[in-house]
DNA sequence: AGCAAAAATGCAATAATGTTGCAAATTTTA
DNA sequence: TAAAATTTGCAACATTATTGCATTTTTGCT
């Protein structure tokens, strides 16, 4: 079976061209995207409110994760570990390129243990690192 | 010198009712403000515009620095250590707590070292860690 | 395939958030 | 205290996000 329907079946999440369109965007995308970029990606195909629904109910599926950023936006990206509905674990770092001012998930380079004063409870850790990637430098 | 006017005169700013206003809610806040807070605090004495602008100058100038967010804002807290213009060197982590919602600097928290693929040229790393803080436990 | 129920979409209205230019007010400097 | 420099408020505008509801699309079932 397609990919495409294969993700959004696994979720029971009926199959319409909206959503089609968008995770295959993700699917295709190195890096993360904004809400703009998908707005200007499928072409206004579709409206606004509807890339806003699409992109809360694939963060509620677990498809995609979005990632902090300090301009006023937020950044979503393909799961590929394998999350559940209402809970992340998306484990990597995430690289934002002060150059071509891409974001890309770094699968491989593991969040590392950071060890919190007494008394609190950790439950999710983000890690963000700009700079040079690999492409641009 | 009263410390308010102490970090204003260093940073060679003017010191005005609005700039004195916000240092000291920084100063007062054991948390991270967003611009939301700082209006909502202030009881509107001034215009949104001088909220914007008088963050941006401080974030220039070293006085206060953001701090990532997962959801379309912009969180902004006092720099302890010694920023100077241009460039910041808080190396601490950030938590916030899901259940107060506050954001707190962990000041004693270092960042810890990441080691990226190669290719890759790291400048700023920002770690965010959400769970529940000591007061809320 | 055809139909009813459920779900998703588009549209319009509204809210919230951020930016810019410029005149008036405030602060600094001399 | 007066002139120069800076900051502020206002208004207008732009961008981004949210909500309710009628219409359309998708799904599950016969
Ligand atoms: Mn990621
Ligand atoms: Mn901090
Ligand atoms: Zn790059
Ligand atoms: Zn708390």
């Amino acid at each position: 079976m397609d990919q495409l329907l294969d993700i959004l079946k696994r979720n029971q999440l009926s199959v319409t061209e909206g959503r089609k369109k968008i995770l295959e965007l993700f699917l295709k995308s190195p890096g993360a995207l904004a809400h703009a970029d998908i707005e200007k990606s499928t072409d206004a195909s579709f409206d606004r409110v509807t890339v806003y629904r699409t992109l809360q109910t694939f963060v509620e599926k677990g498809i995609i994760h979005n990632i902090p950023t300090t301009d006023n936006s937020i950044l979503y990206a393909l799961c590929r570990d394998n999350c559940e509905a209402g809970h992340h674990h998306d484990n990597h770092v995430h690289f934002i390129c002060d150059v071509c001012d891409k974001t890309i998930c770094l699968e491989h380079v593991a969040i590392p243990e950071v060890k919190l004063p007494k008394g609190f409870k950790q439950n999710q850790t983000d890690v963000v690192i700009s700079g040079v990637c690999s492409e641009c430098r």
